[in-house]
DNA sequence: CACACTTACGATATTCGTAAGGATT
DNA sequence: AATCCTTACGAATATCGTAAGTGTG
């Protein structure tokens, strides 16, 4: 006959190659001892050797079963030890997460996300790469990360998108700006003679204004083109320019001497979502992280960013 | 729930992890589809985890799907490896026999049996203690060796024995001694009165002789006392007395100078047996050991051992 | 004769295969 | 439309517990 044991009767076996008994062992292992005969009867069976010799008054390992004893503890402490290492990753005691992240998240709410996360589970290791929205998609497919959290794009193939939230788009300007006696809304048209500073065009701020502006039939060509968030601050304070941008994207860095007005006509929201490949479940560490980050986004929602959990959202078209 | 898979299990899920497709898994394992499904469905759930991500189009390992395929592996390798081990030794791959062995078989039967052995089985280490009848009931005790061939001894509570063979005793005489003249059989009383070369009492030999003496009422006293039966019927050879010694134990060493002539009344037979601890089986390798023992008695036998079937038989007091 | 293991047997649970269902390319 | 995995369900198998049987000290 072929081998056909579980773990459980390895430990029975164990137990009696312990205990010498068979009563007792059916009593540990909440078992009938007749249950435990013939446990036994089928191990010898399936091994083709006895493994006991016994009387009604003695319990005795045979040769073999000596050996198959040895054998067995180590069959039993590897189980124990695959099932461990395995709930190991489940239970977020080991494991490692790796996402990117466009930098109006990257320097807001993954960083919090982060804080709460290492301190619940000190043995995952956390990477985070701060992207545009472009190589973010490039990283999930390759692999680098597990997922990404953008602004929504074109659909790919082999990527899936979940909407998180979405934030609205304000005007950065100088406080001595002409613009900024009022925080009243402006419209997209009414600036789009500004000098502007924005970012370069994988970059879904870039992105979403050039569409906000093709609304106009404009042809959006910004005077200054920064890669940091921060940067494109300091050159609004300095009066160089105005800046469009999504809310939460304009959090990142200090505020002084800069003033903000919505912007409306069209009201543009910027879908954030998270990325991942296909049907590839997230590791549990990284399905950890996802709740993580959601629920920063609720709370730091004062009112502004706005949570989503309709389907995928239309995005504007351009390279990723 | 608990763990309770089989190895099988374990290769099924290892094959899906290779071949990454239910059908081919089914197919290399002998198992229906759905049945596949099944298992990694009970596994999935034996560990709380989700093992593969799988679509109809694409199968793929998880992150701890990847951890367990490693421990898989082991187990499985490890579970073969306890198989094998228990197989070898009770295929006789592997393995020792020690066993202890009166001087009249430990010179004659013993080795040829150990020849045979050997060349069948090259890896199993045979060892031979060469012993008196005494103390080979102490070794098996002991657990110094698994079983030995002696003469019967009173039945030990702890030792069982079974009867293999029976010689019957013969006195050997020097050529030129006057009851050299004649081959008919002698009395143990017409032998009382010659001066008699024996065996020291521990030996089963000197026990029979004992024994036989002391129906006619004679106190056995021998006139030398030696160990070795070559150098026992060397002092025959040389006339320096008669020797009564079971026909295996006076085949031991030459026959120059030597005469044999039967001894009856009462005609004694020595029975030879196997001792072994009560209770305890043979290891596969002791028990292919004692068929060739026995084997070898049964072709020696030209007609003088005679080979039994029978229950313990009676055997002459004394020490063991 | 009391205790411990084995055998017998009916009940329950598990596992399997066939057939139908659903999804993806 | 074809292929592959999943679900549904009835059949075969395996496992367990109760009760009776057997042997040992």
């Amino acid at each position: 006959m072929m081998i056909n044991w579980s773990p459980r009767d390895i430990e029975v076996f164990l137990m009696l190659a312990e205990t010498l008994s068979f009563r007792r062992t059916a009593e540990r292992m909440h078992l009938s001892q007749p249950a435990v005969t013939a446990l036994v009867t089928r191990l010898e069976a399936a091994l083709e050797v006895k493994l006991f010799d016994r009387t009604t008054r003695q319990v005795q390992l045979t040769g073999p079963g000596r050996v198959f004893a040895a054998q067995a503890q180590r069959l039993h402490t590897l189980t124990e030890e695959a099932v461990r290492a395995v709930r190991d990753v489940s239970s977020l005691r080991v494991g490692q997460v790796a996402l990117a992240a466009m930098p109006s998240l990257a320097a807001t709410v993954v960083p919090r996300a982060f804080a709460r996360f290492a301190q619940d589970h000190p043995g995952v290791r956390l990477q985070l790469f701060d992207t545009l929205s472009g190589p973010a998609f490039e990283m999930v497919r390759a692999g680098q990360v597990e997922f990404a959290l953008t602004a929504a794009n074109p659909a790919y193939p082999d990527l899936d998108t979940l909407p998180l939230a979405s934030d609205a788009f304000v005007l950065l300007i100088a406080r001595t700006h002409p613009l900024a006696q009022t925080s009243a809304p402006l419209t997209w048209l009414e600036i789009a003679q500004e000098p502007h500073i924005s970012m370069p065009l994988p970059s879904s701020v870039r992105q979403y204004a050039d569409a906000a502006f093709l609304e106009h039939r404009i042809r959006f060509a910004p005077r200054f083109e920064l890669e940091h968030l921060a940067s494109i601050k300091a050159l609004v304070a300095a009066g160089l320019g105005v800046a469009a941008l999504p809310e939460l994207a304009a959090n990142v860095g200090p505020d002084e001497g800069i003033v903000r007005r919505p912007l409306i006509g069209p009201e543009l929201h910027r879908p954030m979502v998270l990325v991942t490949l296909r049907g590839r479940s997230l590791s549990p560490a990284a399905a950890h992280m996802v709740q993580l980050i959601q629920a920063e986004m609720a709370s730091s929602e004062g009112g502004r960013l706005q949570s989503e959990q309709a389907p995928p959202s239309r995005a504007p078209s351009g390279q990723p």
